[in-house]
RNA sequence: GGGCGCUUAGCUCAGUUGGUUAGAGCACCGCCAUUACACGGCGGGUGUCGCAGGUUCGAGUCCUGCAGCGCUCACCA
């Protein structure tokens, strides 16, 4: 259903000016209970949404398009509170825009996170015994199949929970149909076109997982380790060098030793060769300026390397990624000496192996370090060993130390201008930092280019430095979930393989594509020439349909058993989701990836920056020419109380429906958006809500590893100690199981108190607006407004304007803001209680305050959009619509599809909004008085004074009076009664009389004794400005002048009270 | 190590281009059953704005240095 049609049934807008609220006793919120229980109102609320089906986007539909793909949550566990931070700002921009007119899509959808969700299920799997390969790869898919299916639901559920307003009827998944067809058709076409190719490389290897990581995969630990320090003999016998190492072990794979050119020793060792000890192989020495030369050579002593260098560096291509590059620049060979598992191996590259190292050939990496270590010691080359500590590489998942292995892997040339140069030209001009490198500046031009922008702008560095260092993307992953690469290889020499080319030739080139690979150096060749040319090669072809799969397997190719990088799926969110690249294959997508990409803004968090953003503006571009995003908005982290990331690994992420459950989803909303400042990070301190008692309480916290604080695993009633519970962490973790006796307890926080009282604070307004217009008299007549009108509509279209400012910004705190000084500062505080007396007999004031309350609703929507939906139909009973000239309020069976209140610039009253102001500074100085005297609210007392504060409480029309508790207002006598107080007031004398039965006068000596030392303490600092010449000379002349009669006002109140003082006696 | 950010009331945070008395919510202390709301109303106290310099008539705000915290990228000699 279209955002149009879903107006149809709300009845139309009264057009005599009297045929509002009046007598409308079906508006009477007699049923509406006494607070606002968020559990009662939410799921009806949800019913209605789902039964219009209002979140449904067509691009048929009218108004610009407004698009967010939601960054899809990985299916390897609930989401978290982060996870709510992030969707209520999304769902406050959608639910905006689809108010404001736009055709709107917020895209939901989940990620199959290839390797996190693998490992969750090997898990499960380990607790009963069982390991991945104890299954076929079917089964074993289907097993994790199970788990998506579980969590995918889960996610949805939540995302629904917390009223995300998605499109859930569109819903993907990175591998369900669309967005398989997707990457089949990206890989393909990348493979085409040269940006796929297989290469041997270093990769990060978890020799446990035994599969290739990413750079983020990998997670850096401290570890207490040792400098050892080797001698490797000259192989003339004219001496030896000796070379630092934390890594002993692959000395059996070292090609090279490298010093320093400006090394001084460097000229007596030139042309040179060493003699590997243990294995007995000839190595060059190379020079080589990555070498640091020691400290005593003239080497940085700031670099710590300096300090522990010899100014010698074995150099082990196979095992480092520097040596790898040192390798590079000097053609040195890479010799493996380990096999996938981690261990020593002399069948993965390793051809010279000695007598000598047969015995390590075989052990561990720990192993073969203490034992190389101790054939040195035996040999006399252990010249010497050193404590140090450092941070070693560790998978993130298996967490052990992350290998540098040589194999061969999948690349996209993501250092090609293609993807590289479009996604640096595609930065908004003015975020540039510096100028781009030359031949990015200088490459073609395209749609797209400078349209990219990020808020806060200071995150567009990241992106550009990412883009100018970026290394090829190592893709292809060692794993079972995932994208099946599709590509076809087998292994011969030329003219063998040169014969499957006419069975391939017969393939249309827009299903296959060959390339062929020498082994030896992973040259890639000709096809035409293949079959002349001499050695082994590889001839891969990449398919775009399995089916044609079967010739090749029966011609003896195999299949690629790996799968694609998960982020290579998610790189084409943007695009698989709408359909591409054949949206008329699905009949539901016809025209979404025309109208709906580039989107309008991606949410997201600062890591993924490089992770994803990256990766969708590259592939976007290159796959349909254009942005896939015009903004990017980086949105804070939510931490826990001890100032620690909110992660699944570490178990201390919240879950949202806790905090529904505490507060109410509301309260979550209004409370997160109210946190999202511009640079800080949130800080969320957390409590537990026991499971027998209910009760709320601050759990126990120990240390976990990593010296992380967590809440224990298994924590104590508060009421009963008795009774136990497991904790979120001790379940995230799994160190505790949650049982009938023990439960899980939920998380709750005082933060979202906020929340909460705001959303029962509007629900009793507007049930106390209802009860008064219900009540409102039939027969009153029409009046001028008043300033208290006046000014609460000036309020209102000030709140409006701010919004739509902090939102073009994403400063979302400034709505939160906004929205609660509107509703409980303006509109419960003063314009609520000023009206109570007028309301029911002033016609005007009824529209006003129905216009108002219908406009209230419409603006917190975004942010509150249970509580609003559940008022809406009684305020739309109101019939606000036309109520008040320079409001348009539209009417709507649904807030959620309700127009934003369109405000004439004409409400825009700036005297209104200035009178206003003095009226609540004198009920301010009045209620202070009644404050500090501890006068009953139900005391009366009469205003004595001047003529200009007698005109400002008539210009108010009776709010000084109904606010400040004054029965009568009467001019300044004059002797002053001696039942009177004194108070300054924009620096005349003003006086309550029967504020008390007695002056108390040394009470009031007090408060007036206090009140001058106030304004004498400000008249100072004022006056030691105006006796500056270099303010008088410098600053602005107004502000000088608006000094000067500040003073002189601040002066004629403190001239005042002395006056009362003296008074006293 | 590079980059980015943070340090303001007991707690969690605002503070727009430098400008009059630095704010909010919570917590705390009084008073209050009043045409809605105690998830409430009215009033109140609370600050060497991390430290040290500098620029300026004027600095929470700009500059420099230092300290601490966090994130991010890089890093196993």
């Amino acid at each position: 259903m279209s955002s149009e049609t879903t107006h149809g049934s709300a009845s139309p807008a009264p057009t005599n000016p009297q045929g509002n609220a009046q007598g409308n006793a079906q508006a009477t919120p007699a049923e509406l209970p006494k607070a606002y229980v968020p559990s009662e109102a939410e799921g009806a609320v949800r019913s209605r949404w789902n039964n219009s089906g209002c979140f449904h986007a067509e691009p048929g539909n009218s108004g610009d398009a407004y698009t967010i793909f939601i960054p899809p949550p990985n299916v390897t566990a609930a989401l978290h509170l982060g996870h709510a931070f992030n969707n209520s700002l999304q769902d406050l921009l959608v639910r905006y825009h689809r108010m404001r007119g736009f055709n709107t899509l917020w895209m939901p959808g989940t990620d199959h996170a290839g390797i996190a969700t693998q490992t969750v299920v090997e898990k499960r799997l380990l607790m009963q015994g069982k390991k991945r390969t104890d299954f076929t790869r079917e089964a074993f898919v289907q097993k994790v199949q199970e788990w998506k299916d579980e969590y995918e639901a889960t996610i949805l559920s939540q995302l629904e929970g917390m009223g995300c307003s998605c499109d859930f009827k569109r819903t993907r998944f990175t591998m369900d149909e669309p967005c398989a067809t997707a990457v089949r058709h990206a890989f393909f076409t990348l493979f085409k076109d040269g940006l796929v190719y297989r290469g041997k490389r270093l990769v990060n290897w978890d020799p446990v997982s035994q599969t290739a990581l990413a750079d983020d995969e990998v997670e850096m630990e401290e570890v207490d380790g040792s400098f050892w320090y080797l001698k490797y003999p000259l192989a003339d016998g004219s001496g030896h060098v000796t070379v630092a190492t934390t890594r002993p072990e692959t000395m059996l794979g070292d090609t090279a030793v490298a010093v320093n050119p400006k090394d001084p020793r460097a000229a007596a060792l030139r042309g040179k060769k060493l003699r590997l000890p243990i294995v007995g192989r000839e190595i060059p020495i190379v020079e080589d300026d990555y070498v640091v030369m020691p400290a005593s050579l003239g080497g940085d002593p700031a670099d710590p390397k300096a300090q522990f260098a010899t100014g010698f560096l074995k150099v082990t291509p196979a095992h480092d990624q520097n040596d790898w590059d040192i390798g590079q620049r000097h053609a040195l060979a890479a010799i493996n000496i380990m096999a996938p598992d981690g261990s020593i191996s002399d069948r993965h590259g390793w051809m010279d192996v000695s007598a000598d190292a047969k015995q390590f050939v075989g052990l561990s990496r720990e192993e073969a370090r203490k034992k190389i270590v101790a054939w040195f010691k035996q040999n006399n080359l252990l010249e010497e060993v050193k404590p140090y500590r450092h941070s070693v590489g560790h998978s993130y998942r298996s967490h052990v130390p992350v290998e540098p292995y040589l194999s061969d892997q999948w690349y996209v040339r993501v250092t090609d201008d293609r993807l590289r140069g479009t996604a640096l030209r595609s930065m908004a001009k003015d975020q540039v930092e510096g100028t781009l490198p030359a031949e990015v500046a200088a490459g073609p031009k395209m749609a797209g280019d400078g349209e990219l922008r990020f808020f806060p702008a200071r995150y567009a560095k990241n992106f550009q430095s990412w883009h100018e260092n970026i290394r090829d993307w190592c893709i292809s992953r060692q794993l079972w979930w995932g994208h099946r690469i599709p590509v076809w290889t087998k292994r011969g020499e030329g003219a063998s393989l040169a014969t499957h080319l006419g069975m391939l030739s017969s393939l249309s080139s827009s299903r296959a594509s060959v390339r062929a690979v020498r082994v030896a150096d992973g040259a890639e060749a000709a096809i035409g020439s293949l079959a002349s040319s001499k050695g082994d090669f590889d001839l891969h072809v990449c398919l775009l349909d399995d089916a044609d799969g079967a010739p090749l397997e029966t011609a003896g190719f195999k299949r690629d058993p790996d799968v694609l990088d998960t982020w290579f799926s998610s790189a084409l969110w943007p695009l698989s989701t709408l359909g591409w690249p054949d949206p008329s294959k699905w009949s539901e997508m016809a025209g979404l990836l025309d109208r709906y990409n580039p989107s309008s803004v991606l949410c997201t968090a600062r890591e993924i920056i490089t992770l994803w953003v990256s990766r969708m503006v590259m592939f976007n571009r290159y796959f349909l020419g254009r942005v896939p995003f015009k903004h990017v908005f980086i949105h804070a982290m939510i931490q826990d109380g001890h100032g620690q990331k909110m992660s699944k690994s570490l178990g201390n992420g919240v879950d949202p429906r806790d905090i529904i459950h505490s507060h109410g989803s509301d309260a979550m909303r209004f409370t997160l958006v109210q946190m999202a400042t511009n640079t800080q990070d949130v800080r969320l301190p957390v409590d537990l809500v026991d499971p027998h008692s209910g009760e709320t309480f601050g759990p126990k916290w120990t240390t976990a590893s990593g010296g992380y604080t967590v809440a224990d695993a298994i924590q104590t009633s508060p009421k009963d100690p008795s009774k136990k519970m497991v904790s979120g962490y001790g379940a995230a973790t799994g160190t505790a199981t949650p049982t009938a006796e023990m439960p899980l307890a939920r998380n709750t926080s005082a933060r979202f108190d906020l929340g909460r009282n705001f959303a029962n604070k509007l629900w009793n307004a507007t049930r106390f607006a209802l009860s008064n217009l219900a009540q409102a008299s039939p027969d009153s007549k029409p009046e001028p407004l008043t300033l208290l009108d006046r000014w609460m509509l000036a309020r209102l279209e000030h709140a409006s304007r701010a919004i739509d400012a902090a939102i073009a910004d994403y400063e979302f705190h400034r709505v939160a803001e906004a929205l609660y000084d509107l509703v409980w500062r303006d509109f419960c505080d003063w314009y609520l209680e000023g009206v109570k007396p007028t309301v029911r007999t002033n016609a005007t004031q009824q529209r006003v305050l129905a216009a108002v309350l219908d406009s209230i609703l419409r603006m917190l929507h975004p942010v509150c959009p249970f509580v609003t939906e559940t008022l809406w139909p009684s305020v739309q009973a109101l019939g606000a619509s036309g109520a008040v000239d320079g409001i348009a309020l539209r009417p709507s069976a649904l807030c959620a599809t309700a127009a934003w209140p369109a405000f004439d610039a004409k409400l825009r009253d700036e005297r209104a909004i200035a009178e206003f102001a003095r009226v609540q500074a004198l009920v301010d100085s009045i209620r202070r008085v009644r404050g500090e005297r501890q006068v009953s609210p139900k005391r009366k007392v009469v205003l004595l004074a001047g003529d200009s504060v007698r005109a400002l409480v008539a210009a108010s029309g009776g709010v000084v009076e109904t606010l400040a508790g004054i029965e009568k207002v009467d001019a300044s006598p004059a002797s002053r009664p001696m039942t009177a107080v004194a108070l300054p007031f924009e620096g005349s004398e003003v006086l309550l009389d029967g504020l008390v039965d007695a002056v108390d006068a040394g009470a009031e000596k007090a408060r007036l004794t206090k009140l001058i030392a106030e304004r004498e303490k400000q008249a100072s600092g004022m006056r030691g400005k105006l006796s500056n010449e270099g303010y008088i000379a410098k600053a602005k002349p107004e502000l000088v002048e608006e000094t000067r009669k500040k003073l002189a006002e601040i002066e004629a109140d403190i001239a005042a009270a002395q006056s009362a003082l003296a008074a006293l006696g």
